[in-house]
DNA sequence: ATAATTAATGAACACTGTGTACAATAAAAT
DNA sequence: ATTTTATTGTACACAGTGTTCATTAATTAT
């Protein structure tokens, strides 16, 4: 059964005027009025769907991460390093660039919202099981488990950051050279990648 | 010739009552009345010194920036790539790892301030200089221009993940661990440090 | 089509926090 | 000891929050 007509709307209206303030301003600088007056809605109308902004963005994030997450686990298939062809985690990295650019509004202004921040912190933790699950998928026995959560973080946060870098940048790059780039630094290293 | 006695120690007093509030509460919900309480002052008197919490904050960081940046720079010395002993790029990664764990709480509550968001914003950003600065000095000479960026932008993120998860972590890893860390993730790639 | 249900509205309210102003007071510098 | 300067206490106007409630309007179900 669903919503209410009316509901539908105002839950609609509410999130175009959000994406359209956070263009203008940042979100500390956003107060629910500015939200219900650009989204044409009484202001207790607003609070009778969200307690207050915080829950607003952070449905944004929620959405935005579990779209992400299917798309992860959904990709990949397979039990074992061996079962899983290389061209298949290529092809996973290569949908994530797709689907960012896609949403790159939605992304960005998330991102920025919350400061990138919050968002970096939901999104990485994510992404961070999502590595610590493949690693072990793949076999791969650490010395210490220390050791693996530094480099599941290394990884985690140099790909968070090349993925706001590549969307601030208006996605310029194609999503394959993007793919490219994440593959290169990640299995040679840097220094390797510049022929140090 | 030095500030009035009071000053320095109302700023002083300001200082501490920050610190301490962060360990309770996220900087968003400080308001100027818990920093002047705590700090037994007047609200006025905080406003004599500084507009709003938000420049407070920034004095914090700048403080913290300019440190690293003296520590960064004083370091390595020398005009190419063969004129850097390793062990001088090796000495400096230790020195940062050693100034983070002094400067632990200040790191970290201010990193937990602004959202680790505005912190790393402004923190990798000078990261960033640097190893743009390092990697034209070592004449590393790439192709083009974005793929560099990119490359920095992926150093430095991974780097400032570490950091950030090691004082989160109580420092339990020593300096020269961590350093070896960083080094291995980054020279060889992070897949050669697990051996796939 | 009409009645029943449910959502949105407008207006009011108490409350918290902001930023400013200014005379009075206390402390430091000369 | 005198001047200078910082801090205090108090008051004020203002902006934003979150809640309440009777009224109005739209939607759903009969």
């Amino acid at each position: 059964m669903k919503k209410d007509l009316r509901v539908q709307k105002t839950l609609q209206s509410i999130d175009d005027a959000i994406i359209k303030l956070l263009k203008e301003k940042s979100f500390e600088n956003i107060t629910i009025k500015d939200i219900s007056d650009e989204a044409m809605i009484n202001r207790g109308t607003f609070y009778s769907h969200y307690s207050d902004k915080y829950e607003l963005i952070e449905s944004f994030q929620v959405a935005l991460v579990s779209d992400i997450e299917a798309l992860l686990y959904g990709n990949i298939v397979g039990e074992s390093y061996s079962e899983i062809a290389e061209s298949q985690i290529k092809e996973t990295i290569l949908k994530v660039f797709e689907y960012l650019k896609e949403n790159r509004i939605r992304v960005l202004t998330v991102a920025n919202s919350v400061g990138t921040t919050e968002f970096a912190k939901y999104f990485s933790r994510h992404m961070y099981d999502f590595y610590k699950v493949k690693s072990e998928e793949f076999g791969v026995d650490l010395n210490s488990e220390g050791f693996t959560d530094y480099l599941i973080t290394y990884v985690t946060n140099a790909h968070m950051g090349i993925f706001l870098k590549w969307l601030k940048n208006d996605c310029q790059e194609s999503t394959e050279e993007m793919a490219g780039l994440i593959e290169t630094f990640t299995i040679n290293g840097v220094f390797k990648a510049v022929d140090i």
